[in-house]
DNA sequence: TATGAATGAGGGTTCATTCAT
DNA sequence: TATGAATGAACCCTCATTCAT
């Protein structure tokens, strides 16, 4: 139903013209791409390029390079939350675990690493938002886990997407994908270290996903 | 030896210009304290004005940016190594390759992996024996401990070192040290992945240091 | 008289669309203003922003910026030709001279100098039949002031024109008008040397309006 | 004598290298021309060219714009305060400011006026130094006049220099000098009114330089 | 017709690299 | 040899103008 009672009106917005839309979509896929493949630093008339639009309307939409990244940074966590729902479909706690990890590799969470560059506003409301969808998806894998038993409790959300995403880095220069075979080893082996009964003590003290944001530019 | 005992006057040596050899030490420790820092992507001039010399002699002694990435992660392996020789000493194995993790982080390893970057010779001599020097002192700890019956054997030198790499690498943006407790204690959880028994299978296959370079850039 | 008088029912003229000549004034009024202000460079979408209309309205009714300097000219050389008309009000001559330049200095006539600039087309027929038309009406202050002994006869139009507009050209950077006390002196002082007896020799010939046309931009 | 005691030794400074300096040159040399003849705002790159150097020269010498600026503004300053001071040799007091007045014109003292655009430091020591020498000896030009009993007192420094810059300055648009014989009429019979008997009175006060700098950009 | 978007050329600036002292 | 300056290419960004709705 378009207009139920109750629910608001949908508000004729002035008709956001059907290729414009469409030029976005190209842009910010583009930069997906060219992100995680390069890093954020590529030259942004590139970006147009690959887009196949002008530069300038590169620069319409997104005026400054932080907006573009913004953009990819929510699109790309959308991505990876998608990945942790269908996740949780997984009886196995720690199974469902491992799926996310493989899975968000293969999203190439990695990426939104080197988006923290630079002036980034990680306080952006939007942000903000994606970052608690996130949070509670994967939250919700890990505790899964810890109460079951299956993973240690010294271990925060902070700690596993800090390790996740360090882990599947692009490697720099070639973007080259044929290190695809080592990330999944490595994220395997970090689960492993994950599983209980721990074999450790750990330094220092769980981190959460707050903890990311205060740390990762206290001057 | 070339000079005989018993030769008192102590023969004056050429003495390869006193100050070029300080001055490219010099270079040497600013740009790898600027590695570190921002990447190997700092402008070269201000690798020189840190050095306190002037442009056109860190052109001199490096004249193409490769050169002065070798000559870094020279440095830098040199370094590594010495922990590497250091841990051996430990008597329990597998403490060993926790001394050397971690004493590894603390020296940058992970400065090493952006210096892959762009063309870089991964084929110089120099490197290769360098490389192999690493490689052997850290394959002692490995194969020490695997002999022990204290680390899975599905792992090779190679993943070690990237997947030591990856956790330890600086965080983009600003050269913000604050991360350095998370890195400890996602090592921790890697290693414990590493001990044995081996909680899962592994896909692919061991990777040893020369796949890495193999792989690293095969386009 | 096309309305023959008696002819009760209004005919209903075709309207030529009420909105879009509105549209147009403000344009005209909107580029006046900031012109005064900014000179004629600004850029032409801030004039549309001002007007309150699409950049593409802008261009339809101006396609080249010389369009829009051509109307602006013509709207502020009407607004001063006003003046001039009012200020032949005045019993005494010189008094009527006086009141004229001041009374132009208050309309920004000096914002006609800056639309000299660039490609304009000063030969065009709406501009030549308004500068006739202000000719006219100045002439006749400076004639009556000539013939009435009041004011030197080595002068022309052209160059009181000149004069005045150099004088009160806005000063450039910040729309500052701080100076519109200070311009009044200087105009004050420049009509102290129009009059007679005069009290020097002026070198080359009396500028006419004509001079001004040809003179400004041979090549 | 190169090291009288009691002369500060002449320190040898690292040598400025010979053609850097003569660069430097060139390149206020072209600035200057080109803020003459068609605005401070003339593409950076053009003075390059024109000064016959690559462009990043120019940002070598003057970083930013307003620092090219401050040096032709510094320039032309001296320029006009020599023809001052050769105007002082006239013994006819009026003589003497018409001859600097006229001298001023020829060295295009309009074009400091455009200089005073966008984010200009007025406040520079340099340029206050070189401003209170020119005002100095434009002030001993005016207070013989005014003294001789030959020039209106109710007119100050600042009336001078503005009327003068604002009289002298550059048609916009193409660069044609063909003004320069309107220039020296209208300057001419600025002088007229300037002489004794005043034949007007003058609204507001007499400005001095000080004021100018005041007022340029009261916000 | 009015609008907002798309375009591409050009100006501003930085930086790797070469040159002259 | 060590130095500082010069160079030009590439990037970022703006803006006049055209296009599509």
């Amino acid at each position: 139903m378009t207009s139920t009672p109750g629910t608001a009106p949908a508000r004729r917005v002035p008709r956001p013209r059907a290729d414009a839309l469409r030029n976005r979509e190209r842009l910010v896929t583009a930069a997906r791409e060219m992100f995680v493949e390069f890093g954020s630093q590529v030259p942004y008339d590139e970006v147009a390029r690959r887009a196949g639009v002008g530069n300038a309307t590169l620069y319409r939409n997104f005026p400054e390079r932080a907006d573009l990244v913004h953009e990819v940074v929510l699109s790309l966590m959308g991505r990876v939350i998608e990945v942790a729902e269908r996740a949780a479909e997984e009886d196995d706690t720690f199974a469902a675990l491992r799926r996310f990890v493989h899975g968000a590799a293969d999203e190439r969470v990695g990426a939104l690493c080197p988006m923290l560059e630079g002036t980034f506003d990680k306080d952006h409301p939007d942000l903000i938002a994606e970052r608690d969808r996130l949070g509670e998806a994967v939250q919700g894998l890990v505790e899964r886990a810890q109460r079951a038993g299956r993973m240690r409790t010294d271990v925060g959300l902070g700690d596993l997407m800090v390790a996740l995403s360090q882990l599947t880095r692009p490697l720099p220069g070639t973007g080259c994908g044929s290190f695809d075979q080592f990330v999944h080893r490595h994220l395997q082996i970090f689960l492993d270290g994950l599983e209980l009964p721990a074999r450790s003590e750990l330094p220092g003290k769980a981190a959460t996903l707050e903890d990311l944001r205060r740390e990762s530019c206290s001057p």
